[in-house]
DNA sequence: TTGGAAAACTAACGAGTGTTAGTTAGTTTT
DNA sequence: AAAACTAACTAACACTCGTTAGTTTTCCAA
């Protein structure tokens, strides 16, 4: 492991305990044992630790959901796996995600906005399996952006509960939560 | 409008568009015209602010959702109770319900402690309800803590996309979203 | 009209912010 | 052996932060 990336790891790890603007360059470089201004031999300033990260995580949403949607198969298989794809990029850095989820807030900008063009791109590529499934008969005559904010909400909060010491292991949360928004509480 | 109502309800505006961390005593005093350190004639300081509107709102879903357990309805009727409550809450006042969902975590450590309480108290009622809609054999048997977290996760993320211009009104909203979580989005 | 509380002001404190400059020791490349 | 590079350091800059002290203005009830 690069000095690099070390200081990003422990700097994600602080971040999501006490949030972006909480954690100082002072409060990473003592996690690793170093003065703040030798931090700046290894990155371009705090920033970048966020732009990295947000845009890296979008990158990684993107080629799954892609992916998904290359492969031919009906709207609940697409859904499913692109809830699959969701579920493991998220749960596979759990410091990332709540940069990803709710530190993008405190880019630049310019950042911001570019951010949130891919944040939107992605949320259409899931709202299209919705109204795929319309179209096939198979999915109710539901809002299809409704629909798809509320089944991103749940995907997006599994990271706040998710434990990887925990009994439950992405691809299960994965299967319940395609189960519980396909077909939902009640019975019959 | 006192002018204590008349600065919170501005601070409460910057802090949902710049974060809690990022609204400065200094921001909240230009918005109302006047000194930063005018604002202590009115508010004990920075902390109060969130504190009041963390537990305000609290309190408000505790009561609604204590009424719901009040009257005894079947499963079904009370999340659908306990929802319409949640929505009507947290639309009321959007600033309000940015602090309570995202930047509670900002409190000094024993409020942070009995807030986490609160609302640990209130993920419990809302998950009895789900364990009474199994009990009474009408939920399917799934896993309760699990269910309950997506639920809670979907209605509080309508804060982020609820607008009271756009067409789609909090009663509305709540309908909708207790007929998706009973019956989830596929036909049959 | 006036006394006094309420609410504004100016000035400042002490701490903390991200970042830059300049330097140094140790290692690698030429 | 000389030059260049890497990665650490100390010191400091130029701010911003929440908050307090002390003072002045505003405004309403007596």
């Amino acid at each position: 492991m690069t000095r690099r990336q070390e200081i990003m790891g422990t700097a994600l790890g602080l971040m999501r305990n006490k949030g972006y603007l909480n954690t100082s360059m002072r409060d990473i470089a003592s996690s690793v044992n170093m003065e703040a201004a030798s931090l700046y031999n290894h990155i371009k300033g705090k920033e970048e630790i966020l732009i990295d990260t947000c845009f890296g995580l979008a990158e990684t949403l993107e080629i799954g959901i892609n992916e998904v949607n290359d492969i031919y198969f009906n709207a609940a298989e697409k859904l499913s796996m692109a809830i699959h794809s969701h579920i493991k990029a998220l749960t596979q850095d759990l410091n990332a995600s709540h940069l990803f989820v709710h530190e993008w807030r405190h880019l630049s900008d310019d950042k911001r906005a570019q951010f949130i063009e891919r944040r939107d791109l992605y949320e259409k590529e899931f709202r299209d399996i919705v109204i795929l499934g319309f179209e096939e008969g198979e999915f109710k005559d539901v809002d299809p952006k409704f629909a798809t904010l509320t089944i991103l909400a749940s995907l997006n909060w599994v990271g706040e509960w998710y434990r990887p010491q925990g009994e439950m292991q992405p691809k299960e949360i994965a299967e319940k939560l395609t189960h519980f928004i396909l077909s939902g509480l009640q019975k019959n």
